[in-house]
DNA sequence: CCATAAATTAATAACGATTATTATTTTTGA
DNA sequence: TCAAAAATAATAATCGTTATTAATTTATGG
């Protein structure tokens, strides 16, 4: 998944606390977020280091950053395999099961000439409130 | 593919000529790029006419932009059913023909409770120069 | 356990992409 | 042709993220 070799780093309390609360919530949170509930238990931790450790973390392969649209970056602590779906009206980002297909990356690499490493797939689409919102307009 | 009612848009030479650019590369070009090669043609346009115009064409259905990675947006002057494939050292896009499969909205419907409008599909991978680059490190 | 070197931190400045503002110009259609 | 509405160029402002730096923390080897 990483193109250069692994690099060592050397342990904090911060990288411990960003990781566990990535890893306490199903939501898929911006680095802001993160900040704020960092701050719950070190109230001295700067949104530097947050966005430093989760690009330490991302490195590692213990956090994923999600591919979904060109906003603002979100995080992902659920390192099993999964894709996503965005409410075109809300933002809000959600879990959807695998797709049961098998992508054939030799068939796109026959085609492009690339290396696949990996792909992602998202799916857009309207949440259930919203969609109620929208009804009783 | 959009939520809202379609708006009206007055005409203008700006417009005209940002679709007529998109259209008439096979590249993904960002609003940098875009308005480089816009001012050889209206050296006056400015580049908030150009991100102000490549949204609206984008709300008309005329471009897409790209979901591809969370960095730059990317502009697309081919509607036609395609995926993407970003090489993961230069940054380079170049479509991919689409998947043969057929997904499933319906069941993702199903799994998830949203409303799907659209999926899109992304390839990750290291291009033909830059594999050939890292070979002879 | 202590000393040293190296990595990490907090604070803050800088950056780059995008959006907002505003006075002026262009387009539309009666 | 004329007035209203929309688009423009220029530029300021915003926002997410990255870079800088002096101080602190961590790893380790004696």
């Amino acid at each position: 998944m990483s193109l250069t070799p692994a690099r060592k780093f050397k342990s904090s309390r911060q990288r411990d606390l960003i990781l566990q609360i990535l890893r306490s919530t199903k939501s898929h949170p911006s680095a802001a977020w993160i900040f704020e509930e960092a701050r719950k238990h070190l109230p001295s931790i700067s949104l530097g280091t947050v966005y430093r450790n989760l690009a330490m973390l991302k490195e590692e392969g213990r956090i994923r950053e999600l591919s979904v649209g060109k906003g603002i970056g979100l995080f992902d602590g659920d390192l099993r395999n999964h894709d996503h779906i965005r409410c075109l009206v809300c933002g809000r980002v959600e879990d959807v099961p695998p797709s049961a297909q098998s992508f054939s990356y030799s068939q796109v690499e026959g085609a492009v000439g690339y290396r696949v490493h990996w792909h992602s797939l998202e799916y857009f689409g309207v949440c259930p409130g919203c969609e109620t919102a929208a009804a009783n307009e």
